[in-house]
DNA sequence: CCGGATCCCCAGGGATACTG
DNA sequence: CAGTATCCCTGGGGATCCGG
C-alpha cells in the first residue's frame, strides 16, 4: 500500500494493515490458528488467491506472519501470526464490537463460517452468572455449527458440535446470532425461524456486552 | 467500497470504514471537533480533495458523519461525527496503540501535526504520581506545539502553547515523541537534538504505557 | 488436491486544474 | 473557501493455468 505519509501511530499503523484484505487474514489466522494457504482462501470467500499469495508475502515481510514449513508427514507450509500479529486482537475486537450493529442488516447473500459464530459469541457476550454451574449450548446457523460453553464468569466457543447440550439453537446466521446477542427475545424465535430444543431458561446466562454505538446514541442523543 | 460480502461484524465494519482514508478522516474529526472542508484537508496531508469529498460523502450516508450548516455570521458547512462515528474512538486507539512500535523508523518525510502529538500522550501515557501537584510540560516538535498537563492520575494534552510550563522539550518529532514515550532517556537527549528547558525531573511524571507489540513478544518471545 | 503464477479488465484513487 | 472535473495509472476482482 501507498503510505500515508503521516507521522502518526494510526496512519503508520493503516499503512501496514490498512491494505484490502489484510485484517481479515490477520482475523483468520488468529481465529483458525496455524493453517495452509487453502484454508485460509476457504475462511476468506471472495478472495482472490494471487492477491492472497500477495498480502501474505506483504504481512510476512511486516512481521506479522511467519511461514513455516511443516514437518514430513505433512509436506506443506503453514502460516501463522507472530506475537506482533497477535497483538492486533484487540483491534479486530474493538473494530468488531463496532461492526456489531451493522449485523441486523439483512445482506442476504452473505458468506457465513462457524468460526465467525464462535468468535462473536466469545468477544461480546459474558457469563450473567459465574456462580451458577457450567452450560453447553450448541448452535446450529444453517450448514455451521459452534459449541458455547459457558462457566466460571468466561464464555468459551469453538466451531463444531457437542455430544450433549442442555440448549440447541438451530435456525439462518441472522436469527441465532440476534437470539444470542440479545437483539429479541425467545418469545420472537419463531417468527425468526429459529428451533429451540432444550432448557431454553440457559440462554439467560448469556449476557450481551453492550453496545459500543447504542452507548454513544445514549450518552449523547 | 465492494463489500466483502462476509457475514461478520468485522467485516462489515471494514466494508464501512476500511476505504482509504476513512479512518483518518475520522481521526481528524475525533481530534479537531467540528470542522470545516478545509479544515480536514489541512489535517490530512496528501488526499485529494475529490476524494476527501467523496468520502465524506459516503461516511454522512453511513451515518457517521453529520455535515450542519454554521449560523449565519461564518456561513460555512461544518463536518461533525455523530455518535455512531464517535464510538470509532477506542478503534483508533487500538490501532494507533499497536502502531506505536512503527514510530521508531525514521521514514523522513512524512508530515506531522501538532494535533497527532497531542493523542500520541494523552492516550498513551499516565500520571505516574497521581499525588504529586500538576506540571505543565510544553512540547516543540519543529514548528508544532502541544501543552502537557499531568495532574491528578490524568495526561490531558492539546495542541498549542502554554504562557508558562515546568518543562519545555523542543526537538525533532521523532525525538521529542521517543523521549517522551520512553523510548530513550533524557541522557541520550542531546545526540537526539532535543533541548530541554526547566525542570527534566516532571518528565518523571509521564509514564508509558506499554506497548502491545512489546508485551505480546514478552508473553511468547 | 495444494500452492500459487499469469493474464485481462475495470474501478478506485493520485495529481492537477478549474469553477461557483 | 468549498468543492468538481479531468486525466491517468495502479491495485485488485475474476478466471484460468501450471508445477509439485
Amino acid at each position: 500500500m501507498r503510505s500515508y505519509g503521516h507521522y502518526c501511530s494510526i496512519a503508520r499503523a493503516l499503512d501496514v494493515v490498512g491494505d484490502r484484505w489484510a485484517l481479515l487474514i490477520v482475523r483468520e489466522l488468529l481465529l483458525q490458528g496455524s493453517c495452509r494457504f487453502t484454508d485460509l482462501k476457504h475462511g476468506l470467500p471472495g478472495v482472490a488467491p494471487s492477491l492472497l499469495s500477495a498480502r501474505l508475502k506483504e504481512l510476512e515481510e511486516a512481521g506479522l506472519i511467519a511461514r513455516e514449513d511443516a514437518p514430513p508427514p505433512i509436506a506443506t507450509t503453514l502460516y501463522a501470526l507472530t506475537p506482533s500479529g497477535r497483538a492486533l486482537e484487540p483491534v479486530l475486537r474493538s473494530i468488531g464490537a463496532w461492526g456489531r450493529h451493522l449485523m441486523v442488516a439483512d445482506r442476504g447473500e452473505d458468506a457465513f463460517q462457524s468460526q465467525w459464530l464462535a468468535y462473536s459469541v466469545e468477544w461480546f457476550t459474558t457469563d450473567a452468572d459465574p456462580e451458577a454451574p457450567q452450560v453447553v449450548i450448541q448452535l446450529i446457523a444453517d450448514d455451521t455449527a459452534a459449541v458455547v460453553e459457558v462457566a466460571d464468569g468466561s464464555v468459551k466457543a469453538r466451531p463444531g458440535r457437542a455430544p450433549t447440550a442442555d440448549l440447541t439453537i438451530e435456525g439462518p446466521p441472522r436469527s441465532v446470532l440476534g437470539l444470542v446477542m440479545g437483539v429479541f427475545g425467545t418469545k420472537d424465535a419463531g417468527p425468526m425461524g429459529l428451533t429451540l430444543t432444550g432448557r431454553r431458561a440457559v440462554l439467560a446466562r448469556l449476557r450481551p456486552l453492550r453496545d459500543a454505538v447504542e452507548r454513544a446514541h445514549h450518552a449523547d442523543p
